[in-house]
DNA sequence: TGATGTGTTATAACGCGTTATAAATTGTAT
DNA sequence: ATACAATTTATAACGCGTTATAACACATCA
């Protein structure tokens, strides 16, 4: 077994211990010592392979992010905005079929003194964001005035601070993304031309949480 | 001098001691034990005031809150929509003009494991908005089938989200409060009536961070 | 004055993330 | 087979929030 072979193997005893232990007794018990201990390393080995704990789950949060994003705007729509929206739907999905062990990683990682850990996830989702925005602005879905990258900034920043506030417990996911969906539609009701702002309200349930 | 003399005393010392800490070397340097040696007391005297170090911290953010609320709404608009944009500029402007301060008390009581700290920042920050919404409801400033309390919990989600970001050092002050604004106004041309929500669209600053 | 109880102090300890140190194990190259 | 390099291991330690223990100072009440 070469070198790589034998780090890629204590890196997947790792994981699955992490992910085991996540999953029966939450994020918040996840401990170093103990992750150790269940995968059978040395305490160091983790440190060696992800620099921190916070390495280690943002590992294994870029495994879900991965899977999320794969198929992501696959979906067939009349409208770049729209699919937007969907996009929302599937995150959604997503997120609820494992919502504990999602939320208790995305917490761990917000909270860590690693700030560059949250710039990180931060800029990611702005990014991605932004260019649907841009795409919708090509296509001549939004209003002559309105700067596409500005509007996805804002529409960035509200999924990923209420993303926050469901990492903190405070909401479900399914109340994240209504949330969500109600802001995105409200802006995009000042951004989007007529046609695919009419096609947006139907989207909208009002003001239930 | 009696009991309760000499507790507020020794209370004086901490909570001064942890200002001058937190101003001089940021929020992220007070340790029990140094605040200790800064007051001049045993480390244990923190926990018998406060409970924890999340309580001492909320007990500073309320002296910091309770300075804000105290003349909050106290302008003279014509309706209570604009009464409640205005409400957003002072809240800027008080926590402006100490930013790093506030920030990093926010931040920290935010990442403590005691969740009914966070729970009770949430809770009430929602009862204020919602306070606000209702009130406008009454005065026939929203259409009739909307529910003054469903939006006054979406609206007060929308803050309290984003200043969480604002918290974890993605933002300033001032972006949280453009983009708040930004949602809120949004939303409120859904909600409102036809006069006040005219009136709010003068506050609207197009789609700039 | 003396007994009681409240509050503060000093000291040690726990589990946490993380790092240092040195030894042991194992692949790679000569 | 021998030497070198990469990796893992075991052990101890650091500062952190927090708690336990026991001694001490002092207000209150008899």
């Amino acid at each position: 077994m070469s070198f790589e072979d034998r780090k890629s193997e204590t890196r997947d005893k790792i994981e699955r211990a992490a992910e085991r232990i996540i999953r029966s007794e939450g994020a918040a018990r996840l401990t170093m010592r103990r992750l150790a201990d269940e995968a059978e390393v040395a305490l160091r080995s983790p440190y060696n392979l992800y620099g921190s704990k916070t390495g280690l789950l943002i590992t294994l949060l870029d495994k879900v992010n991965a899977a999320l994003f794969k198929d992501l705007g696959s979906g067939d729509h009349d409208w770049v905005l729209i699919e937007m929206i969907h996009t929302l739907d599937q995150t959604q999905k997503v997120y609820e079929a494992d919502e504990e062990y999602h939320r208790g990683i995305f917490w761990e990682i917000m909270i860590s003194d690693h700030p560059e850990a949250r710039a990180a996830g931060h800029s990611n989702i702005v990014r991605i964001v932004t260019e649907m925005t841009v795409r919708a602005k090509q296509v001549g879905e939004l209003l002559d005035g309105v700067d596409a990258i500005a509007l996805g900034e804002q529409l960035g920043l509200s999924i990923l601070s209420t993303m926050g506030s469901w990492a903190g417990g405070n909401l479900t996911i399914a109340q994240t993304i209504a949330h969500t969906k109600l802001v995105w539609i409200s802006i995009l009701q000042l951004a989007a031309a007529p046609e695919p702002a009419a096609a947006l309200t139907k989207h909208l349930s009002v003001f239930g949480d």
